[in-house]
DNA sequence: GCCCGCGAGTTTACGTCGTAAACGGCTGGG
DNA sequence: CCCAGCCGTTTACGACGTAAACTCGCGGGC
């Protein structure tokens, strides 16, 4: 695989596009149920609701989403929403779990491991990763909302996944011990990394939401190491990471998956 | 390879305690610059507010923590802060800076990779996690908070943290390249990691906070895979994992580090 | 045709939030 | 003795989430 971009790559670079970002695609993990973009006078139901807000939160930031506002942009008033969503807190649950449930919308991404379950992991982690980036500004509420029961982590917020997850790998050989090692270990291998990345593309992408100055970037004279690499670093390399990460996180389940154990070898690599 | 870490890393078993929960140890990690707890004529300034703030959220969740509260903890009316505090999204930022500033007075968490980029890297990770276990409510905000330059990452969020690693690991044969590609995989990893394991934690321990009923448990009849291993799904196994990823991250960067290169091996597992 | 209940959306209202601005009182140097 | 400056308080405003009361239009019994 190819390693190193040459200092060359002036800012997004790369010689073939990001396959999951939003504009570089088909388009899937992009669809809502919702038809027209807000208008029309359908009589609001919480499917609608649920589209816009994450339409809201998209265009203008988690930060400036308001039961007031989002009711303005559904031509109603905030009181109105309160008939189909219990309060706001439960409305962003909706929000993280319609913007989950659009993986079931992706033609790329398969319930079942029929291709084998490297295939079906590498399917599952580009969906989410596809989601992620359509929806930058959901994907932290994704990772912070506390989930539903204890053991249901992010990002894999449902329940109905995480079954598809832990079925798919005991069809594939996995032992339960080493299925339920890998939805941990894959888990907060996908976390981590969309995570990430996401705050790092939030940040130019989005002008204003928190209210934070942009960079004022203070004196940068203590830290030359910084200031020498400060290219190397600000390098968006999401992208090969992503892979290349993920690509070792499989390497590393087909050891757990032909051991039959929970994880645990003090050396993996070559 | 061994990696020569100190706190007895290679042992994971599950007998002895998690040498990173706060209770588990002499607790440095814990120490706040701030005196007794909150009494005291000591007139108010910066440091007592960011304390007073860390303290609150531990205690009362991040959710509950609002201008007044914070005043009426220190036994002063809400606008008394804002003489020291521009606002409540620059108090946030200080709470985490100063969270993060903790591991200077870690004792285990060195500056300098005086044994091996792997120990300092050993000892950075369970000093992060230290902290992230201390204030499991003040973490997500680590996670979240917009960077203050695009190049500092969470949770490493100091530049002064950034050139430690960046100088300690060039300094033991990384070259630049890897360098930075080793900030990135090393900050994704302990990132996903100690967020999940907060949020997990999170919500068992700490009754109210973002007025989310704790868990109906809805009907999991259609998830058949769930309910049979949902005891193997709720176990702790986070000190394990945690350990067993970072032991598998630091094989992959002294592969990175012998080559050279920015990593990238199609297979790496055997 | 009349009425009437009822579901969908609106109005009003309350308490809390972050914060701008004016204010008060202590304190130490002339 | 006075007064300037610091430090904390008071007051005030607009926006927020949401409870409760209200309005309005429509479809089915009489």
């Amino acid at each position: 695989m190819a390693t190193a971009a040459d200092p060359d790559a002036s800012g997004d670079g790369a010689d073939e596009p990001d396959p999951d970002s939003p504009e570089g695609r088909g388009g899937a993990a992009f669809v809502l149920p919702a038809g027209p973009p807000d208008t029309g006078r359908t009589p609001l139901d919480r499917r609608r609701i649920l589209g816009a807000a994450i339409r809201f939160i998209d265009t203008h930031g988690l930060s400036a989403l308001t039961m007031r506002r989002l009711g303005a942009s559904l031509g109603v008033e905030a009181m109105a929403l309160y008939r189909y969503v219990p309060g706001r807190d439960q409305l962003l649950d909706g929000v993280v779990e319609t913007v989950i449930d659009e993986l079931y919308g992706d033609p790329d991404v398969h319930l079942e491991a029929a291709h084998g379950w490297q295939d079906y992991l590498q399917r599952l982690a580009h969906g989410v990763r596809r989601i992620a980036l359509a929806h930058p500004e959901v994907f932290p509420l994704v990772a912070t909302r506390p989930p539903a029961a204890p053991w249901v982590r992010p990002p894999l917020r449902s329940l109905r996944w995480v079954e598809s997850f832990l079925t798919a790998m005991t069809s594939c050989g996995f032992s339960e011990d080493s299925a339920v090692a890998a939805y941990r270990a894959y888990s907060s291998f996908l976390l981590g990394h969309l995570l990430l990345e996401v705050s790092q593309k939030g940040v130019p992408i989005n002008a204003q939401d928190a209210g934070e100055s942009p960079a004022p970037t203070a004196d940068l004279s203590e830290y030359p190491t910084v200031v020498r690499l400060q290219e190397l670093l600000s390098m968006d390399e999401s992208a090969e990471e992503f892979e290349e990460a993920l690509e070792n996180l499989l390497g590393r389940l087909e050891h757990v998956r032909r051991e039959g154990r929970s994880p645990a070898e003090p050396e993996s690599f070559t």
